[in-house]
DNA sequence: TTGATTTATTGGAACGTTCCATTTATAGGC
DNA sequence: GCCTATAAATGGAACGTTCCAATAAATCAA
């Protein structure tokens, strides 16, 4: 049916015997033409297979229609809740957005953005790699295109931040612990050059400094935040010579490894040693067994980081408030309570 | 430093004093400019803080160089791996994937296909949605635009198709359980509008009959590719007169869901019924038990379509050789003998 | 020196849209 | 019937690139 070359409004336009302009009209749903020639003009589109060239058309208009999401690793299956959040927003605003994953690497990150700018989007909602330049987003900010943060943050920067409660979080999980017995408090996986890590960390330990716990710096494991770093965190927590009855793990990845370790050593998690998660990603609630963890619910932080953006689309700025999420703990069956301790004081 | 408008190749040439044109060479990395002029002008793109428009130079040349990839469901970690694959063979080519996720849903997809073409993309990767109209495709294929289909494919369509073969795994993966001694054999999870569903199926169906085991539609129970669906089929299954003592599942999270009723239940997976999956996902080996699965190598998947769209980009056509991809049988600890026969004949 | 050849550089015409300023057609008021 | 107001349709100039054909400058062979 359709011609070898790509068809344009122009052939729309003789086809249908009208002029280019009245095609575009059409094509952007002007009321200003007649219903009739309307119809005309459609009927033409469908004939010669048109497809709209929005390159073309954004050389012209202000703002394309397509927001890019740069994700660090879509492999976590949290992230990919948080791709899923932002969607829902911005399809019903008529945007789409276009996922890229840098696999935290900046390098590809640097790759990704740039690809992403050249195409002309209109904003961009990013998870910055880890290890991320301090400098990487200047340009961005200097172009003057909406950039906010999720999740993750990078130490200085004035580009707005949609993520979790991270400190209060850890300080809930904490005290959950404490409150079930444990005295000896680790902290398992992640590390320094992540501004989340100081602030779970930071939760965690402010929680054990207010409840009275001593806390030591070889309590604090860093490690990778998978099950690989959650495994081998509990191997080197299990192997000191007083170790810890309980942990706050980094992510939820970490918990699960921490636990397989804990089983691989003949250790039931929960009634030998207790585990706190973070993240409550979906799998949490269906281990064995099932993963106490803070809920963060990254779908709602993915809405609300959309929405950040078609605001600032909106007021083309390039400001906005930072938006800390609630967070709560939800109590499964991974913690029990201090065995030594449970004994004397613990009924 | 830079203004506020957004700067071109014209304000380039002047801060360097060349015309658009050479600027244009420059950055296009000719050979023909002058290595000084050339160095000149980069510093003049540092200076202005300029970004190349991808949509003026499309309007000229042939092809863009982002290809997008258009998949059914990001939450599930099998086509994250998927799509990780794919990345890593079109970064080395200079490519740019952008991903975009259907939901599962026709009519997302169709939004998303329309958007992705707007915007020009060189080729397309997709993993249809469930429930896609035979003839949602054809546009793109009078289009001439490449398109592969990934892990899923459409009743009817030339598209060629990279995939795993599922009917090889299926086999493998009965016959695993036939040589455990079990000969009342169930199929879990899937419905009959997936393609893959009629493939993984029939290779169960062939074992069977090949190796001489009575099925029965009875037997095999449809229902959604999730866990929630594995509870479901595995509750039904339990509740029979004649209940089976073993199941293919659909895929690996059907099969997390069938363990998890057995427990609930108050049965072992492994020793009191044995259960395979399909896709041999990370959280497979991990699980417990470990669970035997058919491993199809969703990353190597990837990067076969991914070399498969290049070739086609490159030779501007819009056909290719459909690729099936070997599978293999990972055998952990899900599947014990079973019981009742295991007395008798299998020691 | 001259003409031919090679090397660097440059105008200008596309590419497919949008949108402003016009033109043309239609209707209304008198 | 004429003038004005409104509605509908249109031509043409952008937008930021690429690339061809043309020019200008440098090199070479005679």
């Amino acid at each position: 049916m359709a011609s070898r070359a790509k068809a344009t409004i122009l052939d729309i336009a003789r086809e249908a015997g009208v002029s280019k302009s009245t095609v575009s009209l059409v094509l952007q749903g002007s009321g200003l033409i007649r219903p009739e020639t309307a119809v005309k003009v459609r009927k033409a589109i469908e004939d010669v297979g048109y497809v709209y060239n929005r390159g073309a058309a954004n050389l012209r208009k202000a703002h394309s229609n397509v927001i890019g999401m740069v994700i660090n690793d879509l492999t976590n299956p949290f992230f990919a809740e948080l791709a899923v959040g932002m969607e829902r927003v911005f399809q019903s605003a008529g945007i789409v957005p276009f996922i890229a994953n840098t696999a935290e690497n900046p390098v590809r990150q640097e790759e990704v953005l740039k690809s992403l700018m050249e195409q002309g989007v209109a904003g961009l909602i990013v998870s910055p790699a880890r290890g991320t330049a301090p400098g990487a987003f200047r340009r961005l900010e200097t172009a003057g295109l909406p950039v906010v943060f999720a999740m993750r943050r990078l130490p200085e920067s004035r580009i707005p931040v949609i993520a979790p409660d991270n400190h209060r979080g850890a300080w809930l999980a904490t005290a959950h612990l404490v409150g079930k017995g444990h005295r000896r408090l680790a902290f398992f996986g992640g590390s320094s050059d992540l501004v989340v890590y100081h602030e779970r960390l930071g939760g965690f330990r402010e929680a054990c400094e207010t409840l009275g716990i001593a806390t030591s710096d070889r309590l604090i494991f860093e490690g990778e935040t998978s099950r690989k770093g959650g495994i081998a965190c509990m191997e080197t927590a299990l192997a000191m010579a007083e170790p810890p009855t309980a942990a706050l793990c980094f992510n939820d990845a970490v918990a699960f490894g921490a636990m397989l370790a804990l089983r691989k050593r003949g250790l039931e998690p929960g009634a030998d040693f207790a585990v706190v998660g973070f993240d409550d990603v979906a799998e949490a609630e269906h281990y064995m067994p099932a993963l106490t963890s803070v809920a963060v619910d990254s779908a709602g932080l993915g809405e609300r980081a959309a929405h950040v953006m078609l605001k600032m689309i909106q007021s083309r700025t390039t400001r906005a408030e930072d938006h800390i999420g609630a967070v709560n703990l939800v109590v499964r069956d991974s913690c029990g309570p201090d065995r030594r301790a449970g004994m004397g004081d613990a009924a």
